[in-house]
DNA sequence: ACGCTGATGAAG
DNA sequence: TTCATCAGCGTT
């Protein structure tokens, strides 16, 4: 694997992070299959007092991961059936991840297709619940350092995202968040058309 | 607009 | 031990 990204990527701001995890591609094998897809959209979750991000509870057996040192997976079941994947980000003992909303399909199309039960490229990831579906992630990944791990990696190929191509919004699906719903932590790619439906 | 689905954390 | 809630999705 080439251009794998280490620690000092995650280790620092979560917005920084994140802004910078567009346009990379991010990386599953299992067994001889090689899935991948192009990172478009993401968001910020970032400590205790944002109230969206799941360790405003506190550190428990879930959040725990949110604590440890950036470049793990933070991977959990949404709704009884989804999973969702956020990458750690920041400093030891800091909670905070980007969660992964929306990839490009790049590798192992037809896997995914047929993992989703759909041809339509631009429904097959673009989601969270979707992209992990797609790309065969589950909570068997939690807490799996992606730096170092040959099942999931984010790479940098190259591909050069001008400034000016970064969208922001609100983030999605955090209406209970209170004043912390409006934080426009959401990032994604202006002109792509791999995004989640808003 | 709604139902699916089960882990999670808070309440009792 | 129960209960309400939930960083989503597909169908209506």
């Amino acid at each position: 694997m080439k251009n794998v990204l280490q620690r000092s990527f995650y280790d620092r701001d979560t917005h920084d992070a994140a802004k910078n995890l567009l346009g990379k591609v991010l990386v599953r094998r299992y067994g001889k299959q090689l899935v991948s897809g192009r990172i478009s959209e993401v968001e910020a979750y970032v400590g205790e007092d944002d109230l969206a991000c799941h360790a405003s509870k506190g550190r428990t057996a879930r959040t725990d991961i949110m604590f440890g040192k950036a470049g793990h997976a933070y991977i959990y079941l949404i709704y009884g059936m989804y999973h969702c994947f956020n990458v750690v980000t920041e400093q030891e003992h800091f909670p905070a991840a980007v969660l992964i909303r929306s990839v490009e399909p790049l590798d192992g199309v037809s896997v995914m297709q047929q993992r989703r039960g759909t041809h339509q490229l631009n429904n097959l990831t673009t989601g969270p619940g979707k992209l992990c579906r797609a790309l065969s992630i589950t909570k068997k990944l939690n807490g799996v350092d992606v730096t170092e791990s040959n099942e999931i990696y984010i790479v940098d190929d190259g591909f050069v995202v001008h400034p000016n191509h970064i969208a922001t919004s609100k983030r999605i699906g955090v209406e209970y968040a209170r004043h912390c719903t409006e934080y426009p932590w959401r990032y994604y790619l202006k002109n792509s058309n791999y995004l989640s439906r808003t």
